[in-house]
DNA sequence: CTAATTAATTGTATATTTTACACTTATTAA
DNA sequence: TTAATAAGTGTAAAATATACAATTAATTAG
C-alpha cells in the first residue's frame, strides 16, 4: 500500500497544564526539564507522542506517571504549531488542562521529574510557549467555570460552602456575597448536605457538602450561571 | 545542535469545517476527495502542513484557494489524533472552522477541487473522523452563538431582523418570538439601521441593519446571552 | 461561669431581566 | 377598494439577580 510521499512528518508532544487546589489557593504542578534544551529550566510536564498513543491516552499517560493519579478530569486545550516553538526541533504540541484535588496528590511518586506546586500567580517563567498556554488555559478555566460545575473536580468528596466560594472567589479573582453564593449553589441542587462539620477553619464548624453524582453527570453540561456577573469573560 | 533522536514523526493536516450562510439556510462546503485513498469521497477540504508554516497560516492558505476568500473568520476546533484515523499512514489532523458569507463566495475559483454546498442537515458520509468533526464544529458554533455575537461573521454587510432572526432559527433548531429576539438583539446596541429596505420577501419590505464594526470589535467577546433559554447546550 | 470573639448561617425587599402574548402598518396584487 | 402578506411595535406578569444585616454555634479569655 502506498504511503504519502513527500510530506513532512513532525515531533508531535502533548503537554498538561495541572491545575491542583489544595483547600485555599489555586496552583499549577511544574516539572524542571529533564533533557536539553532548556534543561532544569521550569516547564510544564510533557512528553513526545508514542507509536499508538492517542493524545488523551498520553495526557492521561503522563498524569498518572508525575502524580500517581487515574480518572481525572482532562480535556484538550488547543494544538500550538508555531514552526520555531521549540528550537531545536519543530515539534507540534497539543496542550490539555488537568483538573486535581491536590489532597489526593502522591508526592513524589515518580522521582525522574522535579515537580512542585506553584500558586497560580506566582509562576516561574517557563520554557517555550508554555506561559502562554498556561494564560490560555487559565481563560478557558474561568470560562467554563462560569457556566458549568467544573470546579468540582479541584474539590475533595467532601467540602464546605465556605471553601467552595473562595475557590471561585481565588479564580474570578472577586468577591462574592455569601447569601447569595448560597443561594445559587443550592438552587443547582447539585450539593447533598452531610450531617458533620469542618472544624478546622472555625468556631463554628461549617457542614461539609457532598456532590449529587448523579445530578451532577446529568446536570454538568446544562448551562448553569455560575457566577453573578459573567461579563468581562474571554 | 542535536534533535532528539529516536522520536516518532508523524504527517499532519489541517482540515476546515467551512459553515456558510446564504440568507436562508446554514450549509457546509465539502469537496470530493483528490487522492487515494478514499478518492471521490466527500471530505472536508483539508491539507498536510508545510514545513514553515502555522496551523492558522495553513488553514487561511486553504480557504484561500478553495472560496478565494482572506480574513474570514477562523477559530481551531480540536486536534484529532487517533492513530487509525487515516488507515493509509497515521495523520494528527488540527480542525478548524471557518465562518462565510456565501454571497461572497466565488464559484469554482479553483477548479482542482469540486466543491459543493451541502444544506446543513443533509450532508453525506464523510471520509475518515470527518462526520465527528462535523458534529464537533456544529455543537461549537451553537455554543458560542448562545453567548457571542459570532453569526453576524456568516451574514452580509446589510442584513435584516428577519434574516438574522431565521439565521439564530435554524442553528438553534427552534422558533423564537420576534418581539423579543428584536428587543434582545436591540440591546446589544450593536446594530445601525439603515434608510433602505430589503423588498425581496416581503411587500412591506424590511430595514436593512449594518454592523456598528467599533462596537462590535468591542464586545465580540463579552457575554451576551443571544438565545432565549441557553440550556440544553453542550 | 460569663463575656468576648469568630466565622457560619439565614431572609427580605428591590431592581433587573425574561417571557408571554396580539394588534397595527406598509405595500402589492387581485 | 379590498384582500393578502410579512414587518414592526408595547405591556403586564413572572422569574431571576442583587443589595444588604442580624442571629447562631462554638471556642477562648478573663
Amino acid at each position: 500500500m502506498p504511503k504519502y510521499y513527500k510530506q513532512t512528518r513532525l515531533l508531535i508532544a502533548v503537554d498538561c497544564i495541572i491545575f491542583g487546589f489544595d483547600g485555599t489557593e489555586l496552583k499549577l504542578l511544574l516539572v524542571q526539564r529533564g533533557l536539553e534544551p532548556e534543561k532544569g529550566k521550569w516547564s510544564l510536564i510533557g512528553s513526545f507522542i508514542r507509536e499508538s498513543e492517542d493524545f488523551e491516552k498520553g495526557a492521561a499517560r503522563i498524569l498518572k506517571e508525575l502524580t500517581g493519579l487515574e480518572g481525572v478530569y482532562l480535556e484538550q486545550l488547543h494544538a500550538f504549531g508555531r514552526p520555531d516553538r521549540d528550537p531545536l526541533e519543530r515539534t507540534i504540541s497539543v496542550a490539555y488542562f488537568a483538573l486535581i484535588d491536590i489532597n489526593q496528590y502522591e508526592r513524589q511518586i515518580n522521582t525522574d521529574f522535579h515537580a512542585e506546586w506553584f500558586p497560580i500567580q506566582k509562576t516561574p517563567k517557563l520554557i517555550f510557549d508554555h506561559d502562554q498556554m498556561v494564560v490560555m488555559a487559565k481563560e478557558k478555566l474561568r470560562y467554563k467555570a462560569a457556566f458549568h460545575p467544573i470546579l468540582f473536580e479541584l474539590l475533595p468528596e467532601k467540602f464546605t460552602l465556605p471553601q467552595l466560594q473562595s475557590l471561585y472567589e481565588g479564580i474570578f479573582d472577586t468577591a462574592f456575597d455569601k447569601r447569595n453564593f448560597s443561594r445559587k449553589i443550592q438552587s443547582t441542587k447539585l450539593l447533598v448536605k452531610q450531617k458533620d462539620k469542618d472544624k478546622e477553619s472555625s468556631k463554628k464548624g461549617a457542614y461539609y457538602y457532598k456532590l449529587d453524582k448523579r445530578r451532577y453527570a446529568a446536570k454538568f453540561h446544562a448551562f448553569l450561571n455560575f457566577i453573578p456577573n459573567p461579563d468581562n469573560l474571554k
